[in-house]
DNA sequence: AGTGTGATGGTTTTT
DNA sequence: CCATCACACT
């Protein structure tokens, strides 16, 4: 099945016009630095560029793939860009098409690991036991289909949940083992019958003609290996081959390139160890570290030169990501001098943070500083872990500060979305047994798990899917009174849903379907849009959503709505169908603006001028459970989080720890993260909520300052804190209000060189513990063992020595 | 078939 | 503490 017929996608490209070509020498090298220009003229062989962050590595990227266009040394069909989100392809495609000023119609193979797989699967999907029409299944799916076969392979569901058999089979996927290559050290997981289960998910997928995610990878890795002749199309075909964020490649996917790559070898990895978050879902950062091995010659070139952090900012990452040990290391600097250093501050608790933070936010938007007033668009706000965002949106919803989250539940992730999509599928294939299930009884048509059960069997001995099950079930009487009308309907529903689809794209009627070129012309009658509103009125899924008088009834309607409306761009429900989990983004852009709230993981490849990083606390961040879970490797890729964070900012970057957060209710005395120990202190401002006792600071032994590192807490004396010129600044500058407002003032002030005063034994005082012994010293940490609270480890800062008479300092 | 209750466990997430 | 989910109840 070698078939492939060259002239269709490839043809399909438009060459670009040799006017264009010589039009103007080189323009678009003008402006680019010494290593961005060695990037893009390095067009032949391997080529490792490590492009540290904000050093222009996506200008590098287009302009090499417009020099390869303009120098005529590839077709535009010729060029593989990979990479990981559909976002960063379609930047990748926008950007291209700007330096080209003409549209980039024709590169086939700019997309994402997952989309140019599947393109390429749809070709040879025999291969592999699929036909090219196959699904791809969602998480939801996958979860429901582990599930049964957990429950026939007659285990507990609850012991040996779906999820984590899922998690396991990614994992097997991402390094590319299929069912037999599982290596037997690995076999032992899941009650020692992973590998079973996973070889009887494979057969019920090919049963099913679908496909997971890893499977896209995965099969095609398959077929590469199995059928050199097809390689070697490939091979021949994609002349230089470009991937971005190597350093986020899984297993799969490096094989996947290696494959491709062993024809012409022009390879260019892009890519930053640094940078390296995702081990954790299977990416290698191995396979950056041994580039220069798996392709002998590789060239390697250097992005440092920054355009986005002031030096400071820079100089804070840069301590930050030195104590990484492996590294291949990477310098970067920035001809911008001056701007302010990294911010630090403490803060009693969790919302304490939040509430400076919002106030900080306010601030700087309305510009009280000899700052220029800063957008909200232009602040962000990263955490470590997703709970830490309620925080903030608890605040900010008090003060009425506008905020978006990102990264939240995707579009199509959505509940209605779903299943608006099941009901697309149903009339698209109606053989879509997974589809068949999740809306027979949505809305509640009265088919229960008995009638469901009933269907199921009937499919089964009859080998049919669900929907003829359904039909010879109605037809053998086979089912109750009420049920009976209301499956019949809907077996007629989809009967008639699917022959409008065929009306409307008759092609269809071939069981192959020819994959869909991007950008092909949207349909111009709509059909398909009229034809999905009557699907979703006629199955009464509207409705369904109209009668719910639940809050979030009309926002489902909303996005329903929306999601019709998406479907104008496309050519039919089909077409839709394929690529929504591919386009749908849930950028609603608003008019308003908005601080943004996000994860570090989110926020990788983004910058703000204003960058807020809370909840630097030992156990919050670095978190405890990849400490636990992978040791030192853990601890590396944290610290690379913490690098990717302070690397978002471009002007502003405060870093905040509370000394108290409330972990699963219960109040825990937090330790600064020994991150911020790794902050170089000439870069970093010690800032102090200025507190209402600047003037009893020794005595309340609660003045200005706060606990940090040990590093911190040897510089950042009152008198440091007072005398730098940030502070001062910051003083003279607040106009209208300090720099913080401390509302639950004595709290919020935390006194750095307490350590100093506490030997073995004192008795002390805690705002949140009580009253206590102190038992040990270590560094700036005491334990102190509390009456209420037993034993804790406290920075010194946060405790007050209790006076005789045992009353609070205040 | 739909609602209520107790047990459970609880980073990071794209495709 | 709080969300989620399986199970049991009506």
């Amino acid at each position: 099945m070698s078939g492939y017929d060259e002239s269709d996608a490839f043809e399909a490209a438009i060459p670009l016009s040799q006017r264009a070509m010589s039009a103007r020498p080189a323009p678009y090298l003008d402006d680019l630095n010494p290593a961005q220009r060695a990037a893009v003229l390095a067009t032949d062989g391997p080529v490792l560029m490590l492009a540290g962050a904000g050093t222009g590595k996506t200008k590098a990227l287009t302009s090499r793939i417009v020099h390869l266009l303009m120098t005529g040394k590839a077709r535009p069909n010729e060029i593989l860009a990979v990479t990981f989100t559909n976002k960063a392809a379609r930047e990748m495609k926008e950007r291209v098409g700007r330096m080209l000023g003409a549209a980039v119609e024709g590169m086939p193979w700019m997309g994402t690991f997952h989309s140019i797989s599947v393109r390429i699967l749809r070709r040879h999907a025999e291969l592999v036991g699929l036909k090219s029409n196959f699904t791809i299944l969602d998480t939801d799916d996958q979860l429901r289909l582990l599930k049964q076969l957990i429950v026939a392979a007659n285990m507990d569901e609850k012991r040996w949940p779906a999820r984590q058999l899922a998690g396991l089979i990614d994992h097997w996927k991402n390094r590319a083992w299929t069912p037999a290559k599982v290596p037997s050290s690995e076999a032992a997981g899941f009650n020692n019958r992973g590998t079973e289960l996973y070889d009887r998910y494979q057969e019920r997928l090919r049963s099913l003609n679908a496909c997971d995610f890893g499977d896209l990878l995965l099969h095609c890795v398959t077929i590469f290996q199995t059928y050199p002749d097809i390689l070697e199309q490939y091979q021949r075909w994609l002349r230089y081959i470009m991937v971005d964020e190597y350093q986020d490649t899984n297993v799969a996917q490096y094989l996947w390139l290696r494959l491709l790559a062993q024809g012409h070898r022009n390879i260019c990895c892009v890519g930053d160890d640094d940078q390296s978050i995702y081990g954790w879902r299977g990416a290698e950062v191995g396979n950056i570290l041994r580039f220069e091995k798996d392709f002998p010659g590789a060239e390697v070139i250097r992005l440092e030169q920054n355009y986005r952090s002031t030096e400071h900012i820079l100089a804070a990452a840069s301590g930050v990501i030195e104590a990484n040990s492996g590294r291949l290391g990477k310098t970067l600097w920035t001809e911008a001098r001056g701007g302010e250093k990294v911010r630090l501050i403490g803060h009693w608790d969790g919302e304490e943070e939040a509430r400076w933070i919002g106030d900080e936010i306010e601030a700087l938007q309305r510009g009280t500083r000899q700052l220029a007033p800063v957008s909200l668009n232009d602040q962000a706000i990263l955490v470590r872990a997703s709970h830490q965002m309620r925080a903030f949106e608890d605040r900010f919803l008090t003060i009425g500060l506008p905020y978006r989250v990102i990264g939240g539940p995707r579009f199509y992730e959505r509940l209605e979305i779903r299943d608006a999509m099941a009901y697309f599928r149903l009339a698209v294939s109606p053989d879509d047994d997974l589809a068949f299930e999740r809306v027979v009884n949505t809305p509640k048509r009265g088919l229960g798990d008995k009638a469901q059960q009933e269907i199921q069997r009937m499919a089964r001995s009859s080998g049919v899917s669900l929907l003829e099950g359904a039909r010879e079930l109605l037809a053998k009487g086979g089912i109750g009174g009420k049920g009976a009308g209301q499956l019949r309907a809907f077996v007629e529903g989809i009967d008639r849903w699917h022959a409008a689809v065929l009306n409307t794209r008759p092609e269809l009627a071939d069981a192959v379907i020819e994959p869909m070129l991007p950008d092909t012309a949207p349909n111009r009658d709509h059909s398909h849009v009229r034809l999905a509103e009557t699907i979703l009125e006629e199955s009464g899924y509207t409705s369904m959503w109209q009668n719910d008088k639940t809050p979030e009834a009309p926002g489902r309607l909303e996005n329903l709505k929306e999601l019709v409306k998406a479907l104008e761009q496309f050519d039919g429900l089909q077409g839709f169908l394929e690529h929504v989990s591919l386009i749908m983004d849930n950028d609603s852009q608003d008019a308003t603006e908005k601080v943004s709230i996000m994860t570090l993981h989110a926020a990788k490849g983004l910058e703000f001028p204003v960058v807020f990083l809370p909840g630097w606390e030992d156990g919050l961040f670095p978190s405890q459970r990849s400490m636990d879970e992978s040791g030192l490797k853990g601890l590396e890729e944290e610290r690379r989080l913490a690098y990717v964070g302070i690397t978002r900012a471009e002007t502003l970057c405060t870093i905040s720890f509370a000394a108290n957060r409330r972990v699963y209710g219960q109040w825990q005395s937090q330790l600064p993260s020994r991150f911020i120990d790794e902050l170089p202190d000439r870069h970093v401002d010690v800032l102090t909520p200025p507190g209402l006792y600047g003037g009893g600071y020794g005595a309340a032994g609660m003045g200005a300052g706060f606990g940090g590192g040990s590093r911190i807490e040897e510089r950042a004396t009152r008198a440091d804190v007072y005398n730098s010129p940030g502070w001062k600044r910051l003083q003279d500058r607040s106009t209208t209000r300090p720099i913080a407002q401390p509302r639950e003032s004595r709290s919020s002030v935390i006194d750095l060189n307490a350590v100093a005063r506490f030997t073995e034994g004192d008795r002390v005082f805690h705002q949140k513990f009580g009253y206590g012994t102190v038992a040990g010293i270590e560094g700036d940490k005491l334990d102190v063992d509390f009456e209420k609270a037993g034993v804790k480890k406290v920075v010194a800062g946060f405790v007050t020595p209790a006076t005789e008479a045992g009353d609070v300092p205040f």
